[in-house]
RNA sequence: GGUCCCGUCGUCUAGGGGUCUAGGACGCCGGCCUCUCAAGCCGGAAACGGCGGUUCAAAUCCGCUCGGGACUGCCA
């Protein structure tokens, strides 16, 4: 049997990093066994859903790599990848319980049902313990899935093992609201049929819901699934990760400059490992060692700072012509406008000297905005504190002497000049770069000083040495 | 409250009775390299929640306990 798997997000939100990594798991799956990935949207919630949200659930599973199988999910044996599209279908399915006597029409309102929760929340029994089917059946209203009794649901998760509920610890459950629309668990257990999806593998907490989906299924005919429940993600202090953790929108990684690869990468250590070892690996090599049955079953807490060190592995790893282009929206960002084919030829020249140095994309363009802005802000620059003002001005003028003198404006004939100078002044050049660093840069961290200068060319690098010079015969405090 | 799930360094994990004085990675600390910052290299601190049991032997199996989490909707 081929496998098929989905992913089913619902489109009340952006796709957040947990249903990232559940899709991720998922395509794993398939792509390893050969099997199918399809896409499903459960917008059932008519109410919350938006097309806005349902775009960059697409957006973001395309760009992170998950390809779906189109013509299975996607306009397939039904057409659509939508659950509002099949509304019929499911409302279909809810009346063949009902004639089965598998389910019944309920015309409670959930406020006539709170007396019955209260009663079973004071018994120390489940809240839903009372809500049974009414000794005189309603025609109208939702519809309620009746539980038989005194059964036990036990299935074999590939991930938690051999997990069982009681019937009598579950309710019946709404599966059609009352305006016709199905709940959930109907669309979803409808849809894994029609679609034949062998596996299902999914957040950890949709485990409370399985029993219920088993049940559904059975009365409904289908085979079942297997199941595999998935560990939750986390923030940093243990909650279930959420917006007050930082960003939870994959989109936002893509946008902050991360690279798709990085975060497939990170995703996937989430839960499991390749060899537990091996930190860094391909999607091929995932592909190989992938089984759902070796993801861990506790839950895993995201870490941004691991995210932003493995994505500056695969920024380093990148080709240069690659970085570049990548790059250059940033460095445009930085700097506050468009770049002419003049000045980005100068980020070119110390281009992998900052591809080095960046983890995340956006901190390119920090690097050298000195490059392109024409002011430079003394006031808010950081001298060298260990320097007096006398020595500064020393470096500065002699720097400016020596390299207005100088006709060969290469980064080794810079070095060359500017290290001789320093040793004839008899300053040490950790110390003597610094003020040069300040001045023609604005500031103490800059990429290296000689290919810096190479870029900005001589004559904007002797502008600067002059309006440094100025500042400090002004009289103004270097710190 | 009820049901279910989970418990190895701060974090992600390896480990599945002896090869564990518990391995790798991020982060952290120290050092080297060095024009600053990175990168790189070397080194370091850092964990089997607790208690019982099974066994010659337990991080690994069992029980209890403690802790954490999810669910408990006519949301998904």
């Amino acid at each position: 049997m081929t496998v098929r798997v989905r992913v089913a997000p619902s489109p009340t939100g952006y796709l957040h990093v947990g249903n990232a990594r559940a899709a991720l798991f998922n395509w794993l799956f398939a792509r390893r066994n050969d099997g199918q990935f399809i896409l499903r949207v459960d917008d059932t919630d008519q109410e919350r859903s938006t097309p806005e949200f349902e775009a960059d659930i697409l957006e973001s599973l395309r760009w992170l790599g998950l390809d779906w199988d189109e013509g299975v999910g996607v306009g397939g044996p039904h057409g659509t990848y939508r659950q509002s599209d099949r509304l019929d279908r499911y409302r279909e399915a809810a009346q063949a319980l009902v004639e089965a006597g598998a389910a019944y029409h309920d015309d409670r309102s959930p406020e006539d049902l709170e007396p019955l929760r209260q009663k079973a929340q004071e018994e120390r029994l489940h809240p839903g313990h009372y809500i049974r089917r009414p000794e005189t059946p309603a025609t109208a209203g939702a519809i309620r899935m009746e539980i038989p009794q005194g059964e036990s649901v036990v299935f074999d998760d590939l991930v938690r093992g051999t997990v069982s509920f009681e019937s009598r610890d579950l309710d019946d459950y709404v599966i059609l609201r009352s305006d016709g629309t199905p709940t959930y668990h109907l669309a979803s257990t409808v849809d894994d049929i029609d679609y034949s999806i062998t596996h299902v593998a999914r957040g950890e907490d949709l485990l409370p819901s399985t029993p219920k989906h088993i049940l559904l299924t059975r009365a409904l005919g289908g085979p079942e699934p297997i199941y595999a429940h998935l560990p939750l993600l986390f923030g940093p202090d243990g909650k279930k990760l959420s917006k007050r953790h930082g960003e939870t929108a994959l989109s936002h990684y893509r946008d902050a400059g991360y690279l798709p690869d990085a975060v497939f990468n990170y995703l996937a250590l989430l839960g499991w490992s390749i060899d537990g070892e091996t930190t860094i690996f391909s999607r091929q090599d995932a592909i190989r060692a992938f089984d759902l049955t070796d993801v861990s079953s506790n839950p895993a807490v995201f870490d941004p700072d691991k995210l932003a060190w493995l994505n500056g592995e695969y920024v380093r790893a990148m080709d240069a012509a690659d970085f570049r282009a990548a790059v250059k929206p940033h460095v445009e960002a930085a700097v506050g406008r468009t770049l002419d084919a003049d000045e980005w030829g100068s980020f070119e020249t110390v281009s992998d000297l900052i591809q080095e140095r960046t983890r995340l994309l956006p901190e390119a363009g920090d690097q050298v905005v000195f490059l392109f802005a024409d002011i430079i802000d003394y006031e808010e620059a950081s001298w060298d504190k260990v320097m007096t003002k006398d020595g500064v001005a020393g470096i500065l003028e002699s720097a400016q002497t020596l390299l207005t003198a100088l006709d060969n404006w290469s980064a080794e004939a810079i070095e060359t000049g500017l290290r001789g100078m320093l040793e004839e002044m008899g300053v040490g050049a950790g110390k003597g770069l610094q003020p040069l660093r300040v001045a023609v840069t604005g500031s103490s961290v800059s990429p290296p000083l000689f290919e810096s200068l190479t870029a900005l060319g001589k004559e904007r690098t002797l502008d600067r040495l002059a309006r440094a010079r100025a500042r400090i015969d002004g009289g103004e405090p270097l710190t």
